[in-house]
DNA sequence: TAGTCTCCTTGCGACATACT
DNA sequence: AGTATGTCGCAAGGAGACTA
């Protein structure tokens, strides 16, 4: 885990990142916080027309914009974990988005060569999405690219493609260069091709916009395995991590048990050594018993004290909040009494001074 | 052991700013 | 005005850890 002071919006935060494999949710806050981020700078150049930085504003650093997105929708990744994964989604996207270019691009030679759908049919090109998995390795493509984040992506990139064909304004730094000239005809035929159209979205009438999509709450669905691996405590999208903390690998194996281990099964196999050696297990095991519990003990510990120290935060906030509040009360007070004063000595000194 | 994934590094282009 | 320098975004490659 990262624990680093964050600056965000001028509060400084300490962001304890998270680390381990991407889950399918914070993939998808990930491609919503890039969409969002692509609108938002679309729409700033639209109000000021100019370069990256409109209105001598510095520049802000974009991922650092996106980490804080994905933060606020319960993903808890740096801005560098943000930008490498996109990368990644970026490269497996742009595989398969030519691999069905391609594919439509030789469907539509058989039909204006006038081969019947049977012949198309036969065809050994076969959609990524109807691809074995042996298969799409063999086509250098990536194995387990799923749907739905595929549907995210083409939502995002052919808005940009056609927002920047559009508006004409073409972003800086390579804005584009991700998207390597898709004509207008061939994005449509990208999105409108049915052999582009992952089988989630082949029998859906209508695919809801990726800006549709509900964000993540803070707990999100999980698959029932997943569910049996995570820890009531635990964050949500923990439970990849490694089960094996360092609180809990520390008492696995400790050099004194495998001493003890060593100890009870060394010498003879007598009766009165086999009824040791049941005593010694059954010590063995309420020992181990009574290390979980410890153990789950602490953890409930640590959990209340967390909720406390979440508490104590809270309270401090509130009461600097009220203590603010009093002096503004007070500075009020004092600035109304000033005011009434020089009202009531320029009231009397205008009485005092007559013409 | 090959494949996958994350993380790190490097290079390039575009832009802004400082300096001559 | 031209040049040097720094910053940022993006793309790509590779190392290392992990997994089936």
């Amino acid at each position: 885990m990262h624990i680093v002071m964050a600056n965000q919006g001028g509060n400084n935060v300490l962001r304890d990142y998270r680390k381990g494999n991407w889950t399918v949710q914070e993939t998808m806050v990930l491609i919503e916080a890039k969409r969002m981020d692509d609108e938002r700078r679309m729409k700033r150049q639209g109000d000021s027309v100019g370069g990256e930085k409109p209105g001598g504003k510095p520049a802000e650093l974009r991922w650092k914009w996106v980490e804080d997105y994905c933060w606020r929708n319960g993903c808890l990744r740096s801005q560098n974990q943000c930008n490498d994964k996109w990368d990644n989604l970026m490269r497996d996207f742009k595989k398969v988005r030519e691999y069905e270019r391609r594919l439509a691009d030789h469907q539509q030679q058989l039909i204006t060569i006038g081969e019947s759908s049977s012949e198309r049919e036969r065809s050994d090109e076969k959609s990524y999405w109807k691809l074995e998995k042996n298969e799409r390795k063999a086509n250098n493509l990536p194995s387990n690219l799923l749907p739905q984040i595929y549907d995210a992506l083409v939502e995002v990139v052919e808005k940009k493609v056609q927002r920047g064909s559009v508006v004409g304004l073409v972003g800086a730094g390579g804005t584009t260069a991700s998207i390597p000239n898709v004509p207008p005809s061939s994005a449509a035929a990208l999105v409108g091709q049915p052999s582009s159209l992952p089988p989630s979205m082949q029998h859906l009438p209508i695919s809801p916009p990726v800006s549709a999509l509900p964000l993540p709450p803070p707990v999100v669905a999980q698959t029932p395995v997943q569910q049996q691996q995570q820890h009531p405590h635990t964050h949500p999208f923990s439970q990849q991590l490694p089960t094996s903390d360092s609180d809990t690998s520390e008492h696995s194996d400790s050099p004194a048990k495998r001493r003890r281990r060593g100890e009870g099964t060394s010498g003879g196999a007598s009766g009165s050594e086999s009824h040791e050696v049941g005593t010694a297990i059954s010590r063995s095991a309420s020992v181990i018993a009574e290390t979980i519990q410890a153990c789950e003990e602490r953890e409930e510990r640590r959990h209340r004290e967390l909720l406390s120290l979440h508490e104590r935060r809270l309270q401090i906030e509130e009461s600097k909040a009220e203590i603010s509040r009093q002096g503004i009360n007070g500075l009020v007070d004092a600035v109304n009494k000033l005011a009434n004063s020089i009202l009531a000595l320029a009231s009397h000194k205008t009485q005092s001074t007559p013409k």
